[in-house]
DNA sequence: CTAATTATGGAATGATCGTTCCATTAGCGG
DNA sequence: CCGCTAATGGAACGATCATTCCATAATTAG
């Protein structure tokens, strides 16, 4: 999974990986199937664990903006630790990298991006009950937003700019909501 | 440079290259040398092309708030055009599939950020005199916020939803204005 | 018109891609 | 201990990768 993190889909190859680990290529094919089979268990297992941590705040179902706060900045501390090495996002990765192009990698980038959204509006309608009809239209904000991190700090890891870009954003949701 | 554009660098072989122009490999090496010199002569064409016609209104020298609001709204036209097959920003693609692996693509995605933020910049010193000191902020804010457009629109292109991202964005900027 | 230079189509090269195959090993029920 | 099944290391496959080479065509100079 780290390979296809950090290097993404088509520059990572099976020798790579064999390489990286001590399991074999057959291994690998029967108990995968082959590269996509094997992506796609990468973007399982990424969204079972470095997802669903960073989002354990948001999903509880006590979550509020401060929740929110926590996944942004969160991420800002990866980003902070890996220094000039940046993944950014798996699945930000692999949507701007493959797109469309295939139908069952589509398919897993576009429910990493409903559960963002998702997990986003419970939270905002938890924190602002009063806000009706606009939580979703925020949240697919935040998703942008956080779309736009990943890819931003794949080529700038500047620890000032990411972390007013995140202030920024939640000034923008504190701003748009209706106790203001 | 479309199919740089449109499916990334290394998804995309010389061969592809010569099969979808009339110019033979023989030309392509004599003329650029090798693959990644010509992906980077790809990148400045697309910069003294595409970014600049979406630049032309901002980075003219009396470019205002309305300006980058075109530069927005210009990219959610061709979006629209490209229905299912979208392509978003060659350099923000570069950014996100190469990172920092490569010092010379590096460079070039540096380039554009900074010519992205500069007339971002610009634009708001000419549309917001008196807000000292922000307006480099804002211009970063701008364009991660870019990145997280062209980013999100490979794989999700509602009008409904981009469109109403572009006019989220022009709201804070105009909410962080001192004529408010 | 001819000779020298440049440009180009297309075959060939070694490397690497994803994938398959097989011979060997390990694990295990009897 | 034996025979069977499952797992695995590694060679081998055809396809394709970026790149090079060469013979020919086009262009230009004299």
């Amino acid at each position: 999974m780290r390979l296809f993190w950090a290097n993404g889909y088509e520059a990572t190859s099976i020798d790579d990986i064999v390489r990286a680990t001590e399991v074999g290529r057959s291994s690998i094919y029967s108990s995968f199937g082959g590269k996509k089979a094997l992506f796609l268990a990468c973007l399982d297992h990424y969204s079972a664990t470095i997802v669903a941590k960073a989002l354990a705040a948001v999903e509880a179902s006590d979550a509020d903006l401060s929740a929110i706060e926590t996944f942004f900045t969160t991420h800002l501390n990866h980003m902070k630790k890996a220094g000039t090495k940046q993944r950014g996002c798996l699945i930000v990765n692999t949507a701007t990298e493959l797109g469309r192009s295939d139908a069952d990698i589509f398919a897993a980038v576009t429910a990493y991006q409903t559960r963002l959204r998702t997990a986003f509006a419970q939270a905002l309608k938890n924190e602002f009950p009063s806000f009706k009809g606009e939580h979703d239209r925020l949240a697919d904000h935040l998703v942008i937003s956080a779309y736009g991190l990943f890819a931003f700090s794949k080529t700038c890891h500047d620890p000032a700019i990411l972390r007013q870009y995140v202030t920024d954003i939640l000034d923008h949701v504190r701003m748009s909501c209706p106790s203001r």
